[in-house]
RNA sequence: CUGGGUGUGGCGCAGUUGGUAGCGUACUACGUUCGGGACGUAGGGGCCGGAAGUUCGAGUCUUCUCACCCCGACCA
C-alpha cells in the first residue's frame, strides 16, 4: 500500500491526536528492532500459534550476481545462523529486553509505546483495512500488579474510544471479546467495535491484558517491597492505519471522502472566481486576511488560485477530498460584501455577509463535526437489532446487516457454529451491558446476556 | 493450493476471415472559455505480459511460461 501525500496527511493528524492523548497519560514513546529472532517467538505457546501462520522472515542477507549474468539472485553463502521475523507485533523483542529493564519494584510501571510498521502476510488485502504492511503504533506497559495493569487496559480503551468518537466522529462500542477474538496470547482483550455504512462491522482498536503470560515466558520478575520475587503484568494496545479505512468508510458518500474537521488536513478551502489576473488580485486582497484571522485560530486553510483548472473542477475535486468547508468568492461577491459558504457532510450552500466571517466558519466547522458524528450514531441505532431466535438472526443478517444482539451460551463451540453457518462472529461482550436471562439464540442453553454479532471485516 | 477470468499508450477499453494498432480519458501547445468536473484545433506517447513456433506476414493461430483479479481457509 503506497499512502500518497494527502492520505498520509490524514495519518498524521491522527498520530498528533493520539500522541498527544498518550503521553497526557504518562506514555512516552521508544523503539525497538523490525527484526526478531525466530527464537523469541516460540516463547509464547498462544502468541506463536496466532501468528506463526502470516510471518515474513528473514532467511539471507546477500545477493548476488546471477551465474548467467542476468540480474541478482540469492547468495546461498549467506544464510543466517538464526532467522529473522519481520515483525507482525513486538510483544516478544520488546518483553526480552524488560527482563533487563526490570529488577524492582521501583522499575514500574514502564508505560513506553511504540510508532512502527509491522508486516501480516495475510492471505488476501484489502486496502487500509488488511494490508500486508502497516503503520500502527503499540503500546507495551508493565506492572505491578494484576489490577494496576487492567486499569491501564482499559483506560487505553477509553483513549480510543475517545478518539474514535471526538476525532474521528464515529461512535463505537467498548467491549471484550469472546476466546475465539482474542489476541493470542491475551487474558482479555477489550476492544472498540465500529459500524460501517454497508452493515458490516469493524474493529477499530484493541487493548489487551496480558496477564504474566510474557513476563513468565520471557523471565520477567521484580523484587516487591517485601523482598518477594514476583512476575510482572502486562498490557499491549494498538491502532493502526485501519482507522484510515474506518474513517473513509464512516462518512463518505457518493460525492466521495467526507472527512471530520478534526482530523481534515484542509479544513477550509478557498476558492476564487475570477477570469483575468486584475480580478484575481482584487479577490485576493480581499481574502487573505480573511485567511490569515482563520490560520491565527488554528483553522487550517487553502487558497486555490490555480489559473489552470476552472473554478467547477476545484468544487469537485475538493468534495472527493472531503475538505469540511468550501469558500467561494467572486467579483459579484466583492460588489455585494458576500461570499459562498459550503458544507460537505449536507453538500448546503448559503450566501454569508463578509462580515465576521472567520467566526462563522469555526463556528460552522463545529457544527460540522457534531452533525457527522450524529449522523453516524443514528446510522448506527437504525442498523442494530436484537434477535430472539435462529430465524430472526439469520434473517436480520441477511436482509439487514448491522450490529445484531443476541443471547449466547458462552461456548466457543456455539460462536464457531454460527460463524461457520452465517459468517457472523461475536465483535464483543458490551462492557454497558445489563444482564437478563435468556436462551442461546443458536444452541437454547441458557444464556445470561446478549452479545454482539455481525459479519466484520 | 480449489474453481473461474484478464493481460493492448498513464488509466479504462476496442481490435472482424492473420496484412505491422485504434477509441475514450489523461498529457502538451494555441485560441475561445471560467459562479458546479468547458470547447475547438493541432500534437506527443504503445517492440500488444514474456519465450518459442506456424506463416511471405501474428495483437489475432499453436505450445510453454509469467503476472494479476474474483470465489474459499486466515485476519488489526
Amino acid at each position: 500500500m503506497i499512502i500518497k501525500p494527502y492520505g498520509y496527511a490524514i495519518w498524521e493528524k491522527m498520530q498528533a491526536a493520539l500522541d498527544k492523548m498518550f503521553k497526557d497519560t504518562g506514555h512516552y514513546n521508544m523503539y525497538f528492532p523490525l527484526f526478531i529472532p525466530k527464537s523469541f517467538f516460540s516463547k509464547e505457546a498462544s502468541h506463536v500459534e496466532g501468528f506463526a501462520k502470516e510471518c515474513a522472515i528473514v532467511t539471507h542477507y546477500r545477493l548476488k550476481t546471477s551465474p548467467d549474468g542476468k540480474g541478482v539472485v540469492v547468495d546461498e553463502d549467506s544464510k543466517l545462523e538464526e532467522e529473522l521475523i519481520v515483525r507482525p507485533t513486538s510483544e516478544t523483542i520488546i518483553w526480552d529486553a524488560y527482563r533487563n529493564w526490570i529488577k524492582s519494584y521501583r522499575d514500574l510501571p514502564i508505560l513506553a509505546n511504540q510508532w512502527a510498521n509491522v508486516v501480516r502476510w495475510e492471505m488476501r488485502t484489502r486496502l487500509f483495512l488488511r494490508t500486508t504492511e502497516f503503520l500502527w503504533q503499540e503500546g507495551h506497559t508493565a506492572h505491578a500488579t494484576e489490577g494496576e495493569a487492567m486499569k491501564e487496559a482499559e483506560q487505553m480503551l477509553n483513549v480510543y474510544a475517545n478518539f474514535a468518537e471526538n476525532w474521528m466522529a464515529m461512535p463505537v462500542i467498548k467491549g471484550l471479546k469472546s476466546a475465539n477474538e482474542r489476541f493470542a496470547g491475551a487474558l482479555e482483550t477489550y476492544c472498540i467495535e465500529a459500524l460501517m455504512q454497508d452493515g458490516k462491522a469493524l474493529q477499530a482498536g484493541t487493548s489487551h491484558l496480558l496477564g504474566q503470560n510474557f513476563a513468565k515466558a520471557f523471565d520477567v520478575k521484580y523484587l516487591t517491597k517485601e523482598n518477594k520475587l514476583e512476575y510482572v503484568w502486562a498490557t499491549s494496545w494498538g491502532v493502526s492505519t485501519r482507522l484510515m479505512g474506518a474513517l473513509i468508510m464512516t462518512h463518505s458518500d457518493n460525492n466521495g471522502l467526507v472527512l471530520p474537521p478534526k482530523l481534515a488536513p484542509i479544513q477550509v478551502v478557498i476558492i476564487p472566481i475570477f477570469k483575468t489576473a486584475e480580478q484575481l488580485a482584487l479577490i485576493a486582497e480581499k481574502i487573505l486576511p480573511i485567511k490569515k484571522a482563520l490560520e491565527a485560530k488554528g483553522i487550517s486553510v487553502k487558497f486555490d488560485d490555480r489559473d489552470t483548472i476552472t473554478p467547477g473542477w476545484k468544487f469537485s475535486e475538493y468534495e472527493f477530498k472531503g475538505v469540511p468547508i468550501r469558500l467561494a468568492i467572486g467579483s459579484r461577491d466583492l460588489e455585494n460584501g458576500t461570499i459562498e459558504v459550503a458544507r460537505r457532510d449536507t453538500l448546503e450552500k448559503a450566501t454569508y455577509q463578509f462580515t465576521d466571517i472567520e467566526n462563522k466558519v469555526e463556528h460552522l466547522l463545529e457544527l460540522i463535526q457534531i452533525n457527522l458524528f450524529q449522523k453516524a450514531n443514528t446510522f448506527n441505532f437504525n442498523n442494530t437489532y436484537h434477535a430472539e431466535n435462529w430465524e430472526d438472526f439469520k434473517n436480520i443478517l441477511n436482509t439487514k446487516g448491522g450490529f445484531i444482539y443476541a443471547h449466547w451460551d458462552g461456548t466457543p463451540e456455539t460462536e464457531q457454529k454460527i460463524k461457520e453457518e452465517t459468517k457472523a462472529t461475536i465483535r464483543c461482550i458490551p462492557l454497558k451491558n445489563h444482564l437478563e436471562k435468556g436462551k442461546c439464540v443458536y444452541s437454547g442453553k441458557p444464556s445470561t446476556q446478549k452479545v454482539i454479532f455481525a459479519r466484520a471485516y
